[in-house]
RNA sequence: GGGCCCGUAGCGCAGUGGCAGCGCACUUGACUUUUAAUCAAUGUGUCGUAGGUUCGAAUCCUACCGGGCUCACCA
């Protein structure tokens, strides 16, 4: 079906786009040209008048960009244009430029929204406004739907008053594109991802980790507890799994002789969504040779603090209206700790899985499935009764060994693993481990879960006879780490829903 | 999946049983330094979808679709 208009105003727009056709208006050239950006030309003319020179000589720039307001007047005319580094005033005057042109806008067959290219002498309004004094003036690009209106009001103190919006999240998460042309804060928080991912590769590589890639496509999945999505090879006809995580792939690189390796990129998790989990989402994994988990926190607390120095020129970031502190060092607490301090529950005093059970369902009658292992019940106890309430930076270290195959016993403890995750603003923003190097425990563990846990639960850990193969090269002790990348975006942009800082959230099919 | 809330013009919203409304945008006209431009005039609808109740439904009821918050699940 051929597109047609489906309100007056894309009707018009329509027509308009059909006049200037007839009038021999190219509505989509192929090239465009501009010797300037929006705040070049205003910096342009600020240092200009700096210097005390005559108006009369002033530069002269060709600007391109979006018409965000239009007031036709007359014989005179006034537009805001908009690029990527922000707007100008664009003065059009009849006398200035050719009056088929000039016509051209004041019939309004120029819309607001219309790409176009722009050229003149820098100048200032009566009113003071940097503009442009246009005697050229070319269409880049007709726009036939209308975006939502928002006008800018500026006020004495420069602050600008937004009237009118495009607030239905569910039309900006459909429509990105337009939410974007819009709306400028949105704009802000995709560059300072941008900054983020950035940040945390400069970090890394500081650091003397090598960058690499690892395959999305997984014969076998594994890493982190979540349920994979599959897909197929049809001219191999090879069923596959989308990755959950990067950490088997990676740990293999250190028996290949690498010291230090990360990866940033996307994981999928078939798993439901909510204001922090999205179907697809991003990582960084790094794993460290001869570091330990207590190495790793270290380079968490400077990583993450510096992340933030260089996004928002400042480790302490403002949450929810709550100032949180990124600067180290953050608070070290191990797991039986702190759910003893928000519990008064000792969960070594209740050994086994039945005796946790009878007495979380003190606490909570309501809370617990039944017959869930003794480390699912840890940590139901800790994301129920203590991860909201860590809001500065926490370090949780020493995890159960069931809930953890790839992490490294601790001496002497059967029941604990060398395994920390942190939290921020009652999120986890991150998980690490002294991985797991010996071949056999690792073949034990894997076996461990395969008795603990069904098949199809979350919990399931396909044996990997490929990884175990590696491991029993050699490979060397080393510190993992991963971090999910749009949460850490969340804290630093002060958003709080992870579709705010996702460019396309998931979402279910229209209609 | 449960609970609560929302869906009306391009956008933002009002309307809770009796003619479908407001602001911005759009259209027409005026205006040679405006800036939320102003002034005047005229338009703009599958009231999310389907069914039901009723003389009469945007409004009440049911189901469904989509969304938000939240709980559960889940890192």
């Amino acid at each position: 079906m051929v597109w047609q208009p489906t309100n007056v105003v894309e009707q018009d727009r329509w027509q308009k786009a059909s006049d200037l056709e007839a009038q021999g208006v190219i509505l989509y050239p192929p090239r465009a040209t501009r010797t300037n950006t929006c705040a070049q030309a205003i910096t342009l003319m600020t240092a200009y008048e700096e210097h005390g020179q005559a108006p009369e000589n002033a530069p002269v720039v060709t600007v391109c960009g979006r018409i965000r307001r239009a007031n036709i007047k007359g014989k005179v005319s006034f537009m805001h244009i908009e690029d990527e580094s922000g707007r100008i005033q664009l003065f059009l005057r009849v006398n200035d430029m050719d009056e088929t042109v000039y016509n051209r806008v004041k019939d309004k067959l120029i819309d607001m929204d219309d790409f176009v290219q722009a050229t003149g002498q820098l100048m200032r309004t009566q009113a003071g406004e940097i503009s442009i004094r246009v005697r050229e003036f070319v269409l880049l690009a007709k726009s036939l739907s209308p975006l939502p209106v928002i006008k800018q009001e500026v006020q004495e103190d420069g602050t600008v008053i937004e009237h009118g919006g495009f607030t239905d999240k569910e039309t900006r998460y459909r429509q990105r594109y337009a939410d974007l042309a819009v709306n400028r804060d949105v704009r802000d928080v995709f560059i300072k991802r941008a900054k983020i991912v950035k940040s945390v590769r400069n970090f890394l590589d500081d650091e003397g980790f090598l960058e690499v890639e690892t395959p999305i496509l997984q014969p076998i999945y594994g890493g982190a507890a979540a349920r994979p999505f599959t897909t197929h090879h049809n001219q191999l006809d090879q069923m596959l799994y989308l990755r959950i995580s990067f950490e088997l792939y990676l740990k293999r690189l250190l028996v290949g002789g690498f010291d230090a390796v990360y990866e940033i990129g996307r994981d999928f998790r078939n798993e439901g969504v909510s204001f922090k989990h999205n179907p697809e989402f991003t990582q960084v994994e790094f794993y460290k040779a001869y570091a330990d988990y207590h190495d790793v926190m270290d380079i968490t607390e400077r990583m993450v603090a510096y992340v933030a120095e260089q996004v928002n020129g400042s480790p302490v970031a403002t949450f929810k209206g709550e100032q949180i502190n990124l600067a180290p060092a953050w608070k070290r607490i191990t797991m039986r700790e702190a759910i003893r301090q928000f519990t008064e529950i000792d969960y070594m005093d209740y050994p086994t899985a039945p005796e946790l059970e009878a007495q979380i369902r003190k606490l909570d009658e309501k809370g617990v499935k039944p017959g869930q292992t003794w480390g699912k019940l840890v940590e139901h106890l800790f994301s129920e009764y203590v991860e909201k309430r860590l809001i500065q930076p926490t370090f949780i270290m020493d995890y159960p060994r069931d809930i953890s195959p790839f992490a490294k016993r601790i001496e002497g403890d059967d029941k604990h693993v060398e395994r920390f995750e942190f939290y921020i603003a009652g999120m986890e923003m991150g998980n690490a481990f002294t991985e797991l190097n010996d071949p056999r425990d690792q073949e034990a563990r894997f076996l461990e879960m395969a008795e603990l846990y069904a098949k199809d639960s979350d919990e399931e850990t396909p044996l990997d006879e490929d990884y175990l193969r590696a491991m029993r090269f050699g490979m060397p002790p080393n510190g993992g780490f991963g971090m999910g990348i749009d949460r850490l975006t969340m804290l630093l942009t002060d958003q709080h829903s992870i579709r705010d800082v996702l460019m396309y959230p998931h979402l279910k099919d229209e209609k």
